[in-house]
DNA sequence: CGATGGGGCTGGTCTAGTCCAAAAGGAACC
DNA sequence: GGTTCCTTTTGGACTAGACCAGCCCCATCG
């Protein structure tokens, strides 16, 4: 693994990378064919992805379904510890937000939302099925799961906007507490195909659980980041 | 991806994660080899590979060099806001932690850790590396570096305690503001050797940047984390 | 009884292809 | 000009092997 005579998935890893860093294949630019990269460093298709797949797991490079791989953009950095909201928080680090509703309905609460929210048995609970893009890229998929005691009719309004905005200037609900689980994991099929990546990437699930000024439990959100898109950046105050 | 035709490497990691989540195969559990899984799916060893690196990234399994694969044993919560030390919060959790010293010296410190801890050009730093294991398995890779102004002659006390002990007991030096960095990637090769595991295996670095109780720089560690051996667990107060 | 040295097994790496389906691009048609 | 259709290219998935080096265990030897 470490010895001298480099395994050729390093070779190509190694070169790959020194030109990323230095700056010949620039952000979000396409490399060439995988037939085309086999060829140039001499061996298979086989060895070639495997190559691409460490890349891929540093966050070096991303590929998108069937299109092709590309250079990964800088990824954006997020303090969990600082209530700004997505559009906010990508706005002010100069890239460019987006946000598209997947799917928003009332339907029966599973166990786990009934026990996390503090509702009773076969409770119905708000869900809103999101994807986020960075400069175009799809980089999260998230579940929001709102108790629909606090938010009556909410899904008449805009959901592309930000949650928080919306609860704040229609319900008068501002974030209190927060507890935060942050756990590497790969996608399952649901947000893989939401991302349009192959199910099984890589990935950053955040479950956050929110309560209100009052301390009520008022909604849980499930996020799936790309594993390369974020960095989490926190400063703790003693 | 997500048509009804499940391809075989989905088919195949449907099956081991039903098998484990029924306990069929417990934690810690080795697999059997995988010309024997390949056959017993019908498949050729890279197909079962692909699904076993899938379960890896999941989480569920995990390979040692050589020896084979493995059942996942559960993830140890790590709360970065609450100031315990590695072998308080495993043993916390009913797990037994251990450490190891890899290495300890005064060296030239980097342009990044110079810059980082605020110290001049051409200065030297203590480095120290340590691996940790939780129930023997090895799950955290640590660089820290320290100021030796602060810190005279630490190399000589036993440092496979914890450092915040040895700070406090011997320097008079408490934790006061630290930040935080999380970042998914990938092992490069020293971390990777320490852990005995593949470089390129996915991990999670954290990068700690910590003052004293006087605000001054002390140190900062660069650890990484087997990906499937935490879960990052923080509650936020208001 | 402990140290040592094989040999078999196992994972790590790689070769040389095949088949398929989706994407991209362009030609033809309305 | 826009839509439809077809062809080419590309990535995704898989097969069927090979060779090597480290691990493990057991037998042998001192």
């Amino acid at each position: 693994m470490r010895d001298d005579t480099p395994r050729a998935v390093t070779t190509i890893c190694r070169a790959l990378q020194e030109q990323i860093e230095h700056g010949l294949l620039p952000a979000g630019c396409k490399l060439p064919a995988e037939r085309r990269l086999s060829e140039l460093f001499d061996t298979t298709r086989i060895t070639l992805r495997e190559a691409l797949g460490q890349l891929e797991a540093q966050g070096l490079v991303y590929r998108e379904e069937r299109r092709g791989w590309f250079v990964s953009p800088a990824r954006v950095a997020y303090n969990p510890l600082v209530r700004t909201h997505f559009h906010a928080m990508v706005a002010e680090q100069g890239r460019v937000p987006a946000t598209e509703v997947l799917s928003a309905r009332l339907m029966p609460a599973n166990a786990q939302i009934c026990q996390v929210l503090g509702l009773s048995g076969l409770s119905s609970v708000y869900q809103i099925r999101r994807a986020r893009r960075i400069d175009g890229r799809l980089v999260l998929y998230v579940e929001h799961y709102l108790n629909p005691e606090y938010f009556p009719g909410i899904l008449d309004f805009d959901l592309t906007r930000s949650l928080t905005e919306l609860y704040a200037s229609e319900y008068d609900v501002r974030y209190g507490r927060v507890r935060f689980d942050m756990v590497p994991t790969a996608l399952h099929a649901d947000a893989a195909a939401a991302l349009k990546v192959a199910a099984g990437s890589p990935a950053l699930r955040i479950t956050r659980v929110n309560r209100d000024q009052h301390g009520r439990l008022i909604d849980c959100d499930l996020e799936y980041w790309r594993h390369d898109a974020i960095h989490i950046s926190v400063e703790v105050p003693e």
